[in-house]
Parts: C-alpha cells; structure tokens; sequence
DNA sequence: TTGTATGCGTTATCAT
DNA sequence: ATGATAACGCATACAA
C-alpha cells in the first residue's frame, strides 16, 4: 500500500545503468558527458516513476540544503506577511525552501530559535527581528553562516542590511505637518532596543531641530514595544505634559493607539489634533479618521533581501554592499489638519 | 575562521568513547543503558562544544524529518497569520519545523509546492488551501503521508479535516438579521470550488426555506474568489436585480466589497441595507461600520490541526476523528440594524 | 554496558 | 563515457 518513493537505484535498475550515472545523467552540469541517448532513458524513467531528488541525501553530501531561515517577531503583525511573501518570491523558484520563525522579540526565543535553523542545516538566514544587540547572530555570522538583516540593522558589525529609508519617511511626514502650520509636535518613539525606534526617533530630533522646531523633552515619549497599548500609554503621558497640535508615531500601531486616546477624551482628530504613523499598514485607509503615514515597500523589501542573501550564498568571495536602503513615501490621509486657530 | 559544527565523532575524541556510545548517551531513550557517568561525560562535552545534532543526517537515517508542510492560499490574508501561530505553538516545542508555501489557490501550484514538500521528506501536511477536488492530495495520502485539511475539507476520501461550525455561523447571523426583521435577504456566496464557499451556501439556503424566506434566483450571487473585487461585482448585480434589505456575506473581504458599493451608490448601511460577514478578521472593529460577522477560532484551528498531525505521525495506528469542528460566535457590530419602514 | 558494522540517498573522486 | 567506491552524520542491529 505505501509506495516508497523511488531513488536513484530504482532508476539505475530500470535502464541497468549505474546510480553514479544517474546522478550524473540528471544533473545539468555533469549531464553533457553522459551520452544523449542514456541520458534519455535515464530522464525518461525519471519521470515515469516520479523520482523528485531527496533533499536531505542531497544537503548531507553536498553541505547545501537548499534552505533559508526567515526570522521575523510576529507573522500576525501585517507588515511582515508581505515581506514573507517577497523573500519568497525570488527564493521558491530558485529553489529554496523557507523556514519562517516567530521570536516575539524575545531574545531567549530567538537564540533558541537560530539554533533550530542551525540545526536544519539552513544555508542563510533572513532576520527581520534582530535586536540591536544580538550576541548570537554574530556569532552565527562569525560561523560563516549568510545572514541579512531587514528593516532593522545591527551597528558595526558588517551585517548586511535592507532598510527602508527612515530618516526621509520622518522628514516627509513632519515636513507636511509643518506645512500644514504646525509647530508644537510631539513624536511617540519606538522601543530603544530596536535600530528603527533608535533612527526614527534621531531623525525626528534632527529634522525638528532644523526646522527650528522647539523640542522640550516631554515632546518625546519613549515607547517600550511597537504596539497600540504602549500607544496609549505615550499619548496619555503626552497629553498629561504638553499640549501639541500633532504627533508623529513611529509607527502605524503606535498611531492607531494614539487616536483611541484621543477619541477616549473627546479630541477630534484631526481637528484639534492631528497623527501620523509609519508603515502603512492594511486597512488604514478604511479607519475614520484615515491614517496619514509612511508607506514603505513591504514585498520590495522581502524581494531584495532574498536577492542579497542569495547572492551571498552563491558568490561568498564576492562583498555583499553593506546597505540597501529602499524608497518610502508619503501617504495623506483624513489624520492630518491645519493647528487650530491660538 | 569558519569553525566545523562539531559531531558525534568530535564528542566522542574527547571522550574517548565510541561514536555510537555517544548516539546512545544522548538519545533519552537508549541513553538508560548507558553509565551514568560516562553519560555525565558525554553530555557535559556536548555542550561545552555547542553540539546539535544534524537533522538532515538524522532524517535521512530515521525516514523522519520532524518537519511539517503547511500549505496556504496567502499568508497576506488576515486569516491565515494567527492559523499558523497556533500550529506552531504546538509543533515548534515538539522539535518540529515548519515550511510554509502559498499556493495562491492555484492547482498547479498546488501540486508542484506538494512536490516541493515531498522532496523534503515533510513528516505530514496541514492543508489549509485544499480544494474541494484534489487528486494530487489525494494521491500523498494515499502515499502514506498525514495529511489534515483545515478550513475546508475534501469529501469521501477520509482525510481528517479541522473545520469552523459553519453551520451554525450562518445560522446565527441569519437569526440575527431576523430578528432584526429582515425578510428580504441576499447571499454573496464563495467560490463553488472551495468547501467554505459550497457549505456556507447551502447553510444559508437550508436556514432560509426553514425560516420561511422567500429565495429567489437572484438572492443568492456567486463569487469566483473570496475578494472584495468579487464582492463587489456580486453586490452590484445583487443590487441590480433585486431589492434586499440584507447581504448575508460569505466572508469579510466579500463584505468589505459590498460595503464599498454600497457606500459608492449612497445607499446607507445599515440604514437602508444591513451587511455581515464571516471570519473576523482583525480591524472590522475599526472601520465604519463595524462589520458584524462571524468569529471563527483561527489560532484554536491551527493547535488542533497540529495536535490532530502529531497523532497522526506518531500513532499511525490509531484512527484520527475524520472531522473536528470548533465553535463559532456572532459579533455583532453597527452594520446591522432593522429594515426601513416600507 | 559498549564497540563494530551497515545503510539511509546522494555526490564526488578514482578508476577503467 | 561509465562504473566502483567512499563519505556526509547519524541510528541501530548485532557482537562482544
């Protein structure tokens, strides 16, 4: 009843040719010394009784498995779907099978998540959930295993990066506000310990300085995750110290946090006061007021992370560019108004 | 620079035991035969070296991969996410790693991400884009692979499916516009080759006639996909040819669909035409109006698909329930309210 | 209790 | 151009 799946014996026994042929036969590079008519039969036993290569034989020899890690907090956060769907995009028709773990930001998950991979034998890895201090994956790239980092980067390391252009996303939308008259404007930063709460909170500070901006210190709020709650908890504590006209989030959650306090206590945004976010989530264009924010390029982002990772996979001689930083743009929505009138 | 992952043999030239006194001492199972202390000695160099077993040396030798196949129309659909963080809170702390492939509903896809999955000896599959007539499927299963559909199911051949009670989803939203005192009540049904779409159609008819609607041809419109494009033009055609006070839909995104249509043609909802949906995807809470609908267990499916695989690859003997179904509830959100006068 | 030998399916190195 | 053989890392039947 089980039918074993056939191996490369059975092939050999079928056209009474030796295994090593039928390796040979079947592998486009070695192929051209077997004769065309053997490599014939061979292909045409093949796929007779259905043989498909197993992989594992395959990574046990050859050391390659044909198999990337892809690290990313949370697939149910929106924003990596898109990202998953993108790696995939260049990698499955190469080939490569992906592995996709969920570290929850957890630095002990995640360690123990890289030894899985490792374990599997995969021949890169994709992070999109590195911490800015993360002893572990240098060590993993110490060990000569391929790795690049997405959205996030680790400093000073050499790990190579794909990140969205942060600082220009913060300019952008605190160069609307401003625009728009406002001058008093608050920003929700995201957690210290991730590289993109880190720079969009040091381009906000630049940005605004230039602009000539005054940035008491309560105008920033530090938050400790990416999430709506600590969305709130900044915007009350905000709205408990200052009076601004406008926040910038640091992101689309955040936002999204913001505009239920502000809703709580009766604050019409954007009347009285007006959000942004960062990302550009789904859905926020259906949301009343609709979020005016930073779209980033989710699926580009997966796609040119693949595409580094493979190259460096493929050519380890050649250096891999350090950084890619990919095109964000402004996205305005109902969230943003001119300051009410002093 | 690039350091070997140490082996069996480097544990056991520092030990100064065999190899497979090693393979022993470290396997829970065999490892009872062993001397304490020399067990002592072996495990304290194991991890002095950092050693992890090499899974594909493993696979190849015990036929098991302790890898699960998980296949899925697109992770980009809200719905799918939180599936497989339930199957991966089961899975994961039983050592096992997951491959997701999106098959984007298509059959050739589908068979050739099955061929994928097969190549890399996959322990079992959690099937959650099966449709309703799969040969391919049918023909791993009969191959000796577990297999469990989730979501939907194919009928006649035995595979155990987890599924949502949509039965009785369709039940309560119907009760519910009842209630509310629809009479004239409409069905954008999902695609007839997907279990859901089938099964949720003919819930909505049986429910109907019971309740004494009157359901006329062009009460019930057929969506190709379950997209809000498809929503869209079923709406559009429900709407120009008939005149209902209610779309039951057969899932959110078709709703979403409805709801823009409605909202092009000024036609207030739920002032003048009442909508629901099914699934509960994140944020209908958040747009305008709220989307009643159906909430369906997406992480409790994706942990008894799990569990259900597990038993499956681990007690083969044992005859899995052909079918688990698992609650559902009503949401009740502002897109329904009674009918207008008449 | 431990060592020896074999094989999982494949590729690569030697022969022929 | 093809065959024979070893080896990847591990588990296991068999010996001792």
């Amino acid at each position: 009843m089980k039918k074993q799946t056939p191996t490369l014996r059975d092939i050999a026994r079928e056209t009474g040719v030796h295994v090593s042929t039928v390796s040979r036969a079947l592998n486009p590079v070695t192929g051209t010394s077997i004769t065309d008519d053997v490599v014939k039969r061979i292909k045409e036993a093949a796929d007779r009784l259905g043989y498909r290569p197993n992989r594992l034989a395959v990574g046990l020899r050859t050391n390659r498995t044909m198999t990337v890690g892809l690290m990313i907090p949370d697939i149910t956060n929106t924003i990596f779907p898109p990202i998953l769907r993108g790696v995939e995009s260049v990698l499955e028709p190469l080939g490569y099978a992906v592995i996709i773990v969920n570290t929850d930001s957890m630095a002990a998950r995640e360690h123990q998540l890289v030894d899985v991979l490792r374990e599997r034998g995969v021949d890169g890895i994709i992070h999109a959930a590195v911490l800015r201090d993360d002893p572990k994956i240098i060590e993993v790239v110490r060990g000569g295993t391929p790795v690049v980092t997405v959205n996030r980067r680790i400093e000073g390391e050499g790990i190579p990066s794909v990140v969205n252009d942060d600082a220009l996303g913060v300019r952008l939308v605190l160069g609307h506000l401003y625009d728009e008259g406002h001058r008093r404007i608050a920003h929700v930063a995201g957690p210290a310990n991730l590289s993109t709460g880190q720079f969009r909170r040091k381009a906000f500070k630049s940005a605004a300085t230039e602009m000539g901006l005054k940035l008491p210190a309560k105008a920033i709020q530090q938050a400790k995750r990416f999430d709506e709650a600590e969305g709130r908890r900044c915007t009350e504590a905000l709205l408990d110290s200052w009076n601004p006209t406008a926040i910038l989030c640091a992101n689309d959650r955040l936002a999204l946090g913001a505009l239920e306090v502000l809703e709580e206590r009766g604050i019409e945004c954007p009347g009285e006061i007006s959000v942004t976010g960062f990302n550009d989530m789904p859905f926020l264009d259906r949301i009343r007021p609709g979020l005016t924010t930073v779209r980033i390029e989710q699926f580009g982002v997966g796609q040119e992370s693949a595409r580094l990772l493979v190259r460096m996979m493929t050519e380890p001689e050649t250096t891999a560019p350090s950084e890619t930083i990919l095109p964000v743009r402004l996205i305005k929505r109902g969230s943003v108004a001119p300051p009410p009138a002093e």
